[in-house]
DNA sequence: TGAAATTAGTTCGTGTTAGTACTAAAATAG
DNA sequence: CTATTTTAGTACTAACACGAACTAATTTCA
């Protein structure tokens, strides 16, 4: 069969997502390198931020970021003197993730100015807009969540 | 000011802008890799499907791949034997890459391969909510093109 | 024409990502 | 209580991704 028969009038939307989330991307890892941080580093600074400390799994399971590669991320926050390590007690397999004092402070410094940042752009968005992107976005990713394929 | 003191209603949409991007990437690279390509390997295969040669810009362009990356890239898919570069009699500066005849194979076998696997899934969202996602998605992009936080 | 600025692509450094194998500790099943 | 299985985190590999510095070729323009 020829490719050309296929019927891809969904591509736009596909593009249309890419794109978007790739804007986003720019838009707001811009503004956290500018404060000295990468958007993995901002999302697990943002996350221990006024919590108690946790176990790498569940701050993992926050920020969406594997294990494998928290790793790596801790390593280097650690190094910068943002996070610290404590063996927990109540399992000796897992470590319990905190933020510094100097962690502290660089959270409170960057993360109200990013939601600044990031709520001066949804300002164009009306709370109705919002509310049906939300619903939107939410239909498309059941699609792919779902094993429709098989 | 107390960083909770902010309005953060905007949080959900880009939680659900990055899960639904996420998803489906998952959804689509799970594909991919079954058929032995990275993304943004197929990305490059797919655009140079049934084109003529073009320059390694033109490619980073369509594909949205930076001229950074794409040469590691295209050095791995060189490799494979799947395409091919020839200097630019117009420009000795650049190359025109097209896929091999081998590449040429591959793109015939995995790109309706895949296009239907996504259609499958789109199969589940009628052409109205396809439309609308669109729309909605161009607008959230619009915010974060506009110099909207200066 | 010839110097200066632009452009195409590579190279390099740092960081993220997924996946697999690995170690040690904990939970569980018999 | 011990053997099996599961779980938490690390180690390692391959592939991106971005940006900056670099090289060579091409334009621009005075």
């Amino acid at each position: 069969m020829n490719p050309l028969t296929y019927n891809v009038h969904f591509l736009p939307v596909l593009k249309e997502l890419v794109t978007t989330y790739q804007t986003f991307e720019q838009y707001s890892a811009g503004h956290v390198k500018s404060m000295g941080l990468t958007m993995t580093q901002f999302d697990v600074i943002a996350t221990l931020g006024n919590q108690p400390p946790m176990a790498c799994k569940e701050l993992g399971n926050k920020t969406l970021v594997s294990k494998g590669t928290l790793t790596g991320v801790l390593e280097r926050l650690e190094e910068k003197g943002f996070v610290s390590r404590e063996s927990n007690p109540e399992d000796a397999r897992s470590q319990l993730i905190s933020l510094t004092k100097s962690g502290q402070k660089l959270f409170e410094r960057v993360f109200p100015a990013h939601m600044e940042f990031l709520g001066k752009a949804f300002a164009k968005l009306s709370a109705t807009e919002i509310a049906e992107l939300r619903g939107s976005l939410a239909a498309l990713k059941a699609i792919f969540k779902l094993k429709s394929h098989e």
